[in-house]
DNA sequence: TTAAATCTTGACAAAAGAGTCAGGTATACC
DNA sequence: GGTATACCTGACTCTTTTGTCAAGATTTAA
C-alpha cells in the first residue's frame, strides 16, 4: 500500500490516468441497444434512424445489430415497415449481456485456466506464472467488480436522464460491495 | 435493476462473460516491472534475464522497458554490467502509474471532455450525447473503481505469493469502497 | 408484377496494436 | 585501442479491429 491511500477519488482521477479499454463495438453497440430500449413497444426502428441518432454509418449500425441479433438480444423484420426491436423487455436485458455479445474477447480472470491467462502466454504455450502469479489478483479483483456491476444494471436503468442514471449507479455500486463481502 | 441482483459473484462470473481489455503492453510491461521490483537493491537486471523469466523475446522486453524508462519508472545502465533497475523503491510505485505509462489510451471517464467521449464520436466531430449520456455513468463508475484500486496498490504489494497478494487486495478493495462513500 | 424500402452477408480496405529486426551507441575489461 | 556485452532507436511486418461496400433476399403496397 502506498502513502497515497488516503487521497480522495477526485484527486486520484485528476492525474488523467487511462486504463482498460472499452472497444468501439462495445460502446457503439450498447448505444444502439439503448436506442432500441427507448423505442420498446413501438414500431421497429430502422437502421437509418439509429444511424442518424448516433452519428454512425448505416452500414456500421447494421453490422452491430447483426451481432446483437445473433446473440438473441434483438429481433429484425425485413421489408418495408421492417426494422429492429429488442427481443424482450429492457428491464430483463443486462448491460453485461449486451457488452458480452459485442466483445470478441476481454478481461475475465477467475482462475489459471481463464481466457486471460491463456491469452497472455508470451512466446510459450503456457503462461510462465500459471502456478502462482503476483498480477492475477489485480485482474481478478477488477473482473469481479466489473462483471458484478454490469450484471446488475439493465438497459431500462440507463433510459433516464444522466443525473438520474448516475444515482442508480451509486446505489447499485454500494449493493455490489455489500454482496462481495458476504462471500 | 434486474431480478438477478441477489445472485452471488461466483454464479455471475460462471457465465463466462468477458469484458474490458487489458492490452499486451500493459500486461507484459507490468510483469517486467514486477521482475525489477523483486530484484530491487541488487545489480541491474539485463533484458535477457527478464525475457527468459517471462517467456518473451528480448527485443520485445527491450521495447517495453523503453516505455517504462521514458515514464521515469525505470533506469538503465549501458554496457557490460549494464541492465535495468527501478528508479525508486517498489513501495512508492503504484500499479496505476505503471499501467498508465504502458497504455496508449484507455478507459477513463470523469466528464464530457474526457478521452473516452472524445474518442467515440462516430462519424462526427463530437459525440452526439455530450450534453447527456445514459451510458457515461457506466464507465464513470467503473473508472472510479479501477483507478481508485490501481492507485492504492504498489509493486511491493505484488511481490509475495499469490495467496498473500490476494489477501492484500481484499483488504484494499474494502478500503476503496469506504473511501468512495465518504465523498 | 413491379417498385421501393429494408434487412443479410461476405468480402474488402483502412487503422491500430503487437512484435521483430538491423544498425547504432555506450561501457567495462583486457 | 580492441572486443564483448548490453542498451537505444526507428523502421518494418504481421495480426486484429474498425468500418465500408456491393450484391442479394424479403416484405409491403400500388
Amino acid at each position: 500500500m502506498t502513502k497515497e491511500s488516503g487521497i480522495p477519488n477526485m484527486d486520484r482521477l485528476a492525474k488523467g490516468e487511462e486504463v482498460m479499454k472499452v472497444t468501439a463495438q462495445e460502446e457503439y453497440g450498447l448505444r444502439c441497444m439503448l436506442q432500441l430500449a427507448r423505442n420498446f413497444g413501438r414500431e421497429p426502428l430502422v437502421s437509418r434512424m439509429i444511424s442518424e441518432q448516433e452519428g454512425l454509418s448505416i452500414d456500421y449500425v447494421t453490422k452491430l445489430l447483426m451481432l446483437l441479433r445473433r446473440a438473441n438480444l434483438v429481433e429484425s423484420v425485413r421489408g418495408t415497415k421492417g426494422g429492429y426491436a429488442l427481443s424482450r423487455d429492457p428491464h430483463s436485458i443486462t448491460i453485461g449481456q449486451v457488452i458480452q455479445s459485442l466483445s470478441t474477447e476481454g478481461l475475465i480472470v477467475t482462475s489459471a485456466d481463464s481466457h486471460h491467462c491463456n491469452h497472455f502466454s508470451g512466446q510459450l504455450d503456457e503462461c510462465v506464472h500459471l502456478e502462482g502469479c503476483g498480477i492475477r489478483p489485480v485482474w481478478v479483483t477488477l473482473s469481479k467488480y466489473i462483471s458484478g456491476l454490469l450484471e446488475q444494471i439493465s438497459l431500462a436503468d440507463l433510459m433516464g436522464e444522466e443525473v438520474e442514471v448516475m444515482g442508480v449507479f451509486e446505489h447499485v455500486a454500494n449493493e455490489t460491495e455489500a454482496l462481495d463481502k458476504q462471500i
